[in-house]
DNA sequence: ACAATAAATGTTATGTTATATCAATCCGCA
DNA sequence: TGCGGATTGATATAACATAACATTTATTGT
């Protein structure tokens, strides 16, 4: 369905890796122990393959690399670990690629919404305030919105100068 | 992945339907004389199931209905006339759902938005003037935006007043 | 510490969605 | 009629996802 598997993306712009990570990392930590969830080997694994990568990854290439480092080896385990974070709001489900990609924005309640670039599958979350337009539209015919999906396709801006398109 | 391989879903509301198929699917005939596209068999009779369904379908529930109607048996063919239909925008794929709907406003150029209820499959489609605030914060990235997806899920008027909830 | 219980993981199998590839056919046009 | 391009037919397989049940691990109450 696309080209890449998991791009480099860095959002679209340099930013200082690794330590996001562990960052990342110690947030997950702190609201499991605050929560009482049980943050085990497989699902923080998971959540730090996603944010080292730092882009969206499918399911079996997540599941790929938890079996390289003899994290269960079955798609179950990789769905279920994925359905773990996405629950706890840790990473996000990109529904264009079919592909999952940790939360650039921890801790805030958002709306996430994502731009992908056709050219290399880079994928930069947008944290957005309110629904876009939908709020209101949804009001207007009585329909009950309980999660939103914001997706836009197109060249991220290194792809343009390339001009790969 | 969801409960309902394809609802009965009309929008939200009650309409007069029929009207609305022969109305498409002349609108479709004409533009594809217009542009020299080749309209066939498989092309026309895959819209008219969508349209006349009014509901958001697999693409191996389309196969199924051209099969019994002897166009086609092999998956390729769905996607071949839903690949086509989806070009020259007389249909939407929902994303949420990995399904496919007749578009709602044919000929107008729009960002379709999509609700869709959790309880019943229905699914109501919106014409967002602007990309909803994407546009936006992609200019300030300078990402280039090509097509946007925009859906949302919960429930429908008429699940609220059933209590399905 | 121990048993009871709940949660998570391991494993098998299968379901669902989508595409690559190549052969055969149809269609417009010179 | 025959050429060339588009469409369809058919085979095979890739990619994404979950149901169901067995086993192990962690937590809780005693």
């Amino acid at each position: 369905m696309q080209k890449n598997k998991s791009a480099q993306a860095i959002g679209f712009t340099r930013h200082n890796h690794a330590r996001c990570v562990t960052d990342a990392l110690k947030l997950a930590d702190d609201y499991c122990r605050q929560n009482k969830l049980r943050f085990t080997k497989v699902r923080r694994r998971a959540l730090g393959i996603l944010l080292e990568s730092h882009a969206a990854m499918g399911a079996y290439e997540l599941l790929d690399r938890l079996k390289a480092e003899g994290l269960g080896s079955k798609p179950p385990v990789a769905y279920r670990a994925l359905a773990f974070l996405l629950d706890h709001g840790f990473i996000h489900r990109v529904e264009t690629l079919n592909a999952f990609i940790a939360c650039s924005h921890p801790g805030a309640i958002h709306a996430p919404a994502f731009l992908i670039c056709s050219d290399c599958g880079s994928v930069a979350e947008q944290a957005m305030s309110a629904a876009a337009g939908l709020s209101k539209t949804a009001k207007e015919t009585g329909f009950q919105i309980q999660h939103t999906i914001i997706e836009a396709e197109g060249q991220c801006p290194k792809c343009q100068s390339h001009g790969t398109a």
